[in-house]
DNA sequence: GACTTTCATGTAATTTAATTACATCGGAAT
DNA sequence: ATTCCGATGTAATTAAATTACATGAAAGTC
């Protein structure tokens, strides 16, 4: 609960001259941040001690910690919460949920996610002799966006979003082989086969999946993301923003791992790319 | 502008030790806020007047009003800043600071994004006999996923990442046909060629990409992305997310148009993906 | 109804934090 | 090589906040 909410809330609870204070705060709260405990005595017409245990009272360590937890509830910043659409929302609330929505997500993927086993993952791929990804549905374009990403690594990278080419390249895989498995929910029936059969062949299995999903239980590491979606219900949406994060930090921890001598090879690529595209001066002016 | 972004953006500016705090600051922001001049001055290895010559460099009024800009910057919990991964930064680091950026990323864009074009975009998509969304490279798995999306609407739908199939396609569609391109530059040459086309064809085009790029001129619509990346020089990350909420957004536009009893078609899709899945609870214990 | 107790509040002293003024060091330019 | 300027640190000063203590008002007790 921020401290203005608190304020109000415990209105009751203040004694005369505390309540004055607070009279004083929620009336000028921006003037308030910026003047001395001095100042603010003399508005709200009480000593400074009086203020101070005001302070004290919502649980904060004394006037100037006070400001700062009033500067935060004040803080004009956007409340990144879940907020589902609506039926009857327009283009401008709609458009505003879903960014919001997906910032929301980002962040509580970003506080659950487990960096020792990130950390291991770019282990086991800058080490791979060759890296497969698989997803289906929605997480395939994950895949393709991963294997794009990989590919510029110069390591043998494959993606297949057909069940049967899958099977065919988990079988064909061997010991020092990478399988990243893509579902948000780990419930996949093929995509667990997959693992399974990877698994036996001795390849590494990553699964971006689920905690404690079916496709979990097969593979080797578990790279999780707690994003509160439920794409049985819904279409995926912030699950699969919060995969391309991962797919991104995957990719720049195995950048770095390899060095600096490797990074020409990125260069390579991006020059490649130059004869495709029109020039950046091109087309000012 | 926020204080954090002001510190990342004013990084050059800024003298050896000013650097040092900077430092400091952005690795431990939550910190910083309740740490005293001298607390802060140590933990950066700097004197407490240089510290405060950067907090008047960042035009507050000093130490304590700086603080309070900068829990001002962190209220929503997390410190949405453009930051780069660094040569030497660890997995805890990098994770970070691409989750950050990503976000930050996912702001700017929607503080820049014109409803009134998504509207239109919407209106368009809803009332198409045919669309197709076209990509190369990181936005082929933009517009992969856009067709998983808008197959469940029971449209015809195409996608296409191959540069033969995509210049058939658009030579054959017609009027009443969308076309959707899709580029973060807008400047790869062989989609704007695929954008000309589709016109000429009497075909509505839509396009994600850049303001006023190469391909934006080609466009019956364009849907501008304000997110600061250069593609040119580092792998697509920020601006294919966008992209992706853009690509909801267009959805749920469609689907709220369609009203409620088009959502039925949404069930079937839905009930036919179980068959595929391990029931929730299959796996529960 | 006077006395005591307790709680709220204010005054003044103390401590802590932040700022300013000044000195010193190091690097760039002459 | 010397001088000058900017950056940085040290020490003094000032400002702010907190603590300790004193006063006064209200409630309860004899």
């Amino acid at each position: 609960m921020n401290v203005l909410e608190k304020i109000v809330n415990s209105v009751n609870s203040f004694s005369k001259s505390e309540r004055k204070v607070a009279d004083v705060i929620l009336a000028n709260p921006q003037i308030t941040i910026h003047s001395s405990i001095a100042a603010l005595a003399k508005m709200a017409d009480v000593s400074e001690p009086t203020v101070n245990r005001f302070c004290r009272r919502l649980d904060t360590k004394g006037f100037p910690d006070f400001k700062l937890h009033l500067a935060q509830s004040l803080a004009n910043g956007t409340p990144y919460v879940n907020r589902h659409v609506e039926e009857d929302d327009g283009p401008d609330a709609y458009t505003a949920k879903i960014f919001e929505s997906t910032m929301a997500a980002l962040d509580a993927a970003r506080q659950n996610v487990d960096i020792i086993t990130i950390n291991r993952a770019v282990d086991v791929l800058t080490q791979a002799k060759k890296i497969s990804f698989f997803g289906l549905g929605a997480s395939a374009s994950v895949a393709h966006d991963a294997q794009n990403k990989f590919f510029r690594f110069n390591v043998p990278v494959v993606c297949f979003d057909d069940i049967v080419m899958q099977r065919m390249s988990a079988i064909n895989s061997s010991e020092g082989d990478v399988v990243v498995c893509i579902s948000h929910t780990g419930r996949t029936k093929n995509l667990c086969d997959i693992a399974t059969i990877a698994r036996e062949n001795d390849a590494t299995v990553i699964g971006i999946t689920a905690q404690d999903s079916p496709l979990a239980k097969e593979c080797t590491l578990v790279l999780s993301l707690e994003v509160p979606e439920d794409t049985d219900m819904y279409m995926p949406m912030a699950s699969r923003v919060a995969q391309l994060v991962l797919i991104d930090i995957l990719a720049t921890g195995f950048t770095l791992r390899r060095g600096s001598k490797f990074r020409e090879n990125l260069k390579k690529v991006k020059d490649s790319l130059r004869g495709s595209r029109f020039d950046k001066k091109d087309y000012h002016g």
